[in-house]
DNA sequence: AGTTATTATGTAAGGGCTTACAGAAAAATT
DNA sequence: AATTTTTCTGTAAGCCCTTACATAATAACT
């Protein structure tokens, strides 16, 4: 496989003019089917594979688009990450991905670079791409004018950018709802971050909360400090608080990672779960499986949600006018940290 | 920020030919000062981008390096890609990611792709890309060819292929004679891929069985079955095992996943871990701090091999001569699964 | 057979950049 | 001040495709 060869190689091989190999390559219609057959003939026999940038140059795309998530390494956006890439390339698209941190300077950049090699649209997965402070939300809009944006798991309602979210708000107002039916009334709101998701996640729990009238000034506690994997260090937190002197039989966590800090903190006390401490976790992730007793946790189908992403990218890049906002609604997996509803 | 200036807008607003702007884009040493920074300030004034495409064409790169890996969700494929983007980025290269699954035929296939993309060098992700039939190998040959080539936990040794490991073969060697020390005499060895890594390790844990006449004919258990992340169907084929009348109070696994299956084997039968069954896994992931008690794991330095790896890389892309092949050696971290050496 | 409507092909002008080469300007040398 | 050297800048020829437009070949009509 030489890859050095040119269109004007395989027109002058095939006995036909550049533009008849070009047409060939675009699956353009006004190709006799003889000379179409002789062209592809020519071009397998000689391992031709037309040059990217200047086919990139001519059509002015290349059939790829940017991917940005904060932390590759993190098991739910990996896992995004993975199916939107293989759904993306089972419609002849190819993923240029970046990891940008949690920082808005380097998401900037990021967007400014994933613009300036053209790629066709930009995903943001993960909802901490959207600002509280709208203006921040300013380098989203700037990028929507130029390619499509479509977001996971947040909203932004501006021209021209896509949003799929799962329902985090009702589903944590139920996980909440259903923590107090099955008798808990000191439930803990366990979380770290105060994205887009973070802050529905944190309504529904305290909807879920005031209704039951069991909403308390101190029963939000943020994680700060280390890695979304240090699990020892969130355990750590929930020791500070109970050596506070706050009392809780229950904790609801953001992510099965803090949810697991829980079970950790439990274990590292003796307290008997569910009976003594129920955890409810988020995501639905490898993780929960691998303690025990095992964790109860929200799946918010990420799958489902990908797939509608990539279909709903797909049209626009058709030209077909798609709907703006989709919202899928999530499910509570119950497993060995909650209690039966009693 | 209008993206469709051209040089020639550049070259006129700031008086000066496009020769001299392209020059200013290039970091070339021969423009004045003066008129560098006049272009420059013009270029930011309307904030231009050069386009990636005509830029591709005329240098012949674009500065993008293609990631294979077969499952990016996979907790420590995902990691490695994570490091490798970071470290690839900052040392100005885009990656473009295929998520190839673990079919040959597929990845062939993406490799194509990826060098008719342009790409300046392929980064294999994991060990499961070399074959035990050299023949199968070539598509990894053909590729480097091309660009050149580099291998993360994998050895082949062709030319314009670079190889960066893990001494596998010492570290599961070393666990496994720890265990053999520390009293145990029935070790399982649980690993489910017949990888260049598998068969590394699983040649370490035979030495080590082997040197004290400890290797028996049932003492290998392959994971066929399902996911890398079903934790119980794991722990089903340990209980098939053991209903089969194997007895065992050591498993060795070539990965954490299984090893987890290993301790959630343990807990539904009630076996007190360490002491009627140790447990070791391999890649010290997240999941060793997840399960009670913790999970003693192989640290084979990921992010030192995607260091070096890079490192590597850069030094082949500048054109210098660079070994081909670097082997690290990892490490055991000791926690709850093992017993201390008696 | 002669004319018009279709379809297939070729010609040539870009697309936006890089870079060899030549020429102009500035600096260094006599 | 004249000459050589060095440094800077411009012209023009690519890089490899796409595509509007024009032309040639074929098919479909009187």
């Amino acid at each position: 496989m030489m890859t050095n060869m040119t269109i004007y190689d395989i027109s002058e091989k095939a006995g036909v003019s550049i533009a008849t190999v070009s047409r060939v390559l675009n699956g353009s219609s006004s190709v006799s089917e003889k000379t179409r057959k002789k062209v592809l003939d020519v071009m397998d026999r000689y391992g031709y594979t037309p040059n990217a940038f200047a086919r990139g140059l001519g059509l002015n795309t290349m059939k790829t688009i940017g991917i940005m998530c904060a932390d590759s390494s993190d098991l739910y956006l990996a896992k995004a990450v993975y199916y939107i890439e293989q759904l993306l390339r089972s419609n002849g698209y190819d993923s240029l991905l970046c990891c940008t941190g949690y920082d808005l300077k380097t998401k900037e950049q990021s967007m400014d670079l994933l613009i300036s090699k053209k790629v066709d649209s930009i995903i943001l997965v993960g909802s901490n791409f959207i600002y509280e402070q709208d203006s921040d939300n300013k380098y989203i809009r700037d990028a929507a004018a130029e390619v499509p944006v479509m977001l996971l798991n947040a909203v932004l309602k501006a021209p021209n950018v896509y949003s799929i979210v799962s329902d985090d708000y009702a589903s944590m107002r139920e996980a909440a709802s259903q923590m107090i039916a099955s008798g808990r009334k000191d439930i803990l709101y366990f979380y770290n971050s105060a994205s887009y998701s973070g802050r529905r996640k944190l309504a529904g729990y305290r909807a879920a909360m005031r209704e039951a009238g069991l909403l308390r000034e101190n029963g939000l506690l943020q994680f700060y400090t280390g890695s979304h994997e240090d699990i020892h260090a969130m355990a750590g937190q929930l020791e500070k608080v109970k050596s506070e002197g706050l009392f809780f039989n229950g904790v609801i966590a953001a992510d099965d990672n803090l949810a697991l800090g829980a079970v950790k903190y439990a274990q590292k006390n003796g307290l008997k779960i569910p009976e003594e401490l129920s955890v409810i976790g988020y995501n639905n992730s490898l993780l929960t499986t691998c303690c025990d007793p095992e964790l109860t946790s929200i799946d918010n189908k990420l799958e489902t949600l990908c797939q509608h992403l990539t279909a709903t990218l797909m049209g626009v890049l058709n030209g077909e006018k798609m709907p703006e906002e989709a919202v899928f609604s999530g499910e509570i997996i119950h497993r060995g940290t909650t209690l039966l509803q009693s």
